[in-house]
RNA sequence: GGAGAGGUGGCAGAGCGGUUGAAUGCGGCGGUCUUGAAAACCGCUGAACCUUUGCGGGUUCCGUGGGUUCGAAUCCCACCCUCUCCUCCA
């Protein structure tokens, strides 16, 4: 959520950041004029409640209370009257109210984001940032992951598709434990950086879900249980991030460095026809997600330390992968700014995205009430929060497959994780 | 699922329906004292929003939402959550 504060006082900044977006910013003018009428309307009440109480305090004090009330009874009728007239005018356009109409527009506006943002308007204009590593040259034809995985029986889609449908996979043998040893060998490195490590649930309200933004009204990509009213989680972000919901921690508790591991569900409901084969896009996967909590004039160098720190377990997994400065056009509703870690896949002689670290300024923290106080004196600030995947497990695999790939169908096992495997160096079979 | 207890400020813990945004203690901040520190003593110490150039003024908040009343932390109703016991269960 936006401060409506800024949008008062820079109504300018907000439409350049939403026609950067492709957005037509008139919504803008809008939520000006309707905050100008809901406050007052809120003066109006506020000054009839003013009075009342006024009028009620003098009756606490009278000698004779009793009387006193009498006597004020037709005053008193009337000021209700007022309030009672301006108390629904105030409700009905309070940004407060879930179906006020400026909360709507509220609720609807993306982050702003950052100058640096490239301009463009799809995935096109994203800027690559830096490359590392070089796609290794094959002297055989690299096959798809999803050959490689049948054809050693470590990953099933038959029968994930008979349990479950599509988009569903079995992983099996050395594919399951492969998952569990990245899982393992992403949170080892993020204890090591100084994340300190949350199993959350993956099961959250409403409000939670709502705070940390996911909850856009027209969003359908959550699997739910309407009758607890509990929303499966579609990324670590959300519980990590509402952590400290609600809360004003100490200045010198940030920033604070959460990681944890989780199941992720999606519906991708929009993504039809898209990456159908194999294990790129799945209803549930799972991922290690790294989320900090910074001092607001920190959040940017943080981000490219947190970017940073996803970067390094690709290295170590000796994986090619480029990093790109997402443009406006691609930036998510919750982020100012955003890079994208891209994985070499030979098979598809493409960079896939495995990661997405995005700072999302105090957007995320306004939601949830996420603030600090820089000392025992001072007014409680924002905090800015930020997330990022260190990293994608079921994409990761897919890239292990891809790049580690022998001509007689084997896969090697990367160095560092070899520890994790019982010292096993090659797959050959489940 | 059944029974009971309870939800008040950073924490602990009071609170006859009328200057109670809330006693008291702890914690925190500032000060006195001290070479320094501790102790002791004194003072200050919740949040959001509206308004004001500023000083300030105002409204709201004691789990949430309703209700009674001129007036509610205090009375009534519903809901949520936590804890204890029982039941069940990984």
């Amino acid at each position: 959520m936006l401060d409506i504060v800024v949008v008062r006082r820079d109504p300018d900044r907000v439409r350049r950041s939403a026609k950067r977006r492709g957005l037509d910013p008139s919504f803008v003018d809008e939520i000006l004029r309707l905050d100008s009428e809901y406050r007052s309307a809120l003066a109006g009440l506020e000054n009839a409640k003013a009075e009342k109480n006024l009028v009620s305090g003098r009756i606490g004090k009278a000698a004779d209370k009793a009387a006193a009330a009498r006597d004020a009874k037709p005053q008193l009728d009337a000021l209700a009257a007022q309030i009672a007239h301006h108390e629904a005018l105030a409700k009905a356009l309070s940004p407060e109210s879930s179906d006020s109409p400026l909360r709507e527009l509220l609720d609807g506006t993306p982050n702003l984001l950052d100058d640096s943002v490239p301009d463009g308007s799809d995935e096109d204009a994203n800027v690559i940032v830096r490359t590392w590593g070089t796609p290794r040259a094959f002297d055989f034809s690299p096959k798809p992951h999803w050959e490689i995985g049948e054809e050693l029986g470590v990953l099933d889609f038959e029968r994930a598709a008979k349990l479950s449908g599509s988009r569903f996979t079995v992983l099996r043998g050395m594919g399951a434990r492969l998952t569990r040893a990245l899982a393992q060998f992403f949170l080892d490195r993020a204890a090591a950086r100084g994340y300190v490590e949350i199993s959350p649930p993956y099961l959250v309200s409403r409000e939670t879900m709502w705070s940390t933004g996911q909850l856009s009204k027209f969003s359908d990509a959550m699997f739910q249980d309407s009758g607890a009213d509990l929303f499966m989680i579609p990324t670590a972000e959300v519980p990590l991030t509402a952590l400290h919901g609600k809360e004003i921690l100490a200045g010198d508790d940030l920033p604070r460095k959460y990681a944890a591991y989780s199941p992720c569900f999606r519906k991708e409901a929009g993504a039809a026809g898209k990456d159908t084969r194999g294990l790129i896009r799945q209803h549930q996967f799972e991922k290690v997600e790294l989320v900090w909590l910074t001092r607001p004039e920190d959040s940017f160098a943080s981000l490219e330390r947190l970017a940073n720190d996803a970067e390094t377990l690709l290295q170590e997994l000796e994986l090619p992968y480029r990093v790109a400065a997402l443009c406006a056009g691609d930036t998510g509703f919750n982020a100012a700014k955003t890079y994208d870690l891209e994985v070499w896949l030979p098979a598809q002689q493409a960079y896939r995205e495995i990661s997405s670290c995005s700072n999302c300024t105090d957007f995320q923290a306004r939601r949830a009430s996420i603030r600090f106080r820089r000392d025992a004196s001072g007014k409680p600030e924002l905090v800015h929060t930020l997330n990022g995947s260190g990293l994608a497990i079921g994409r990761t695999l897919v890239a292990i497959l891809e790049n580690y790939q022998e001509a007689d169908g084997s896969v090697r096992v990367p160095a560092v994780l070899q520890p994790y495997l019982g010292g096993t160096g090659r797959i050959t079979g489940a």
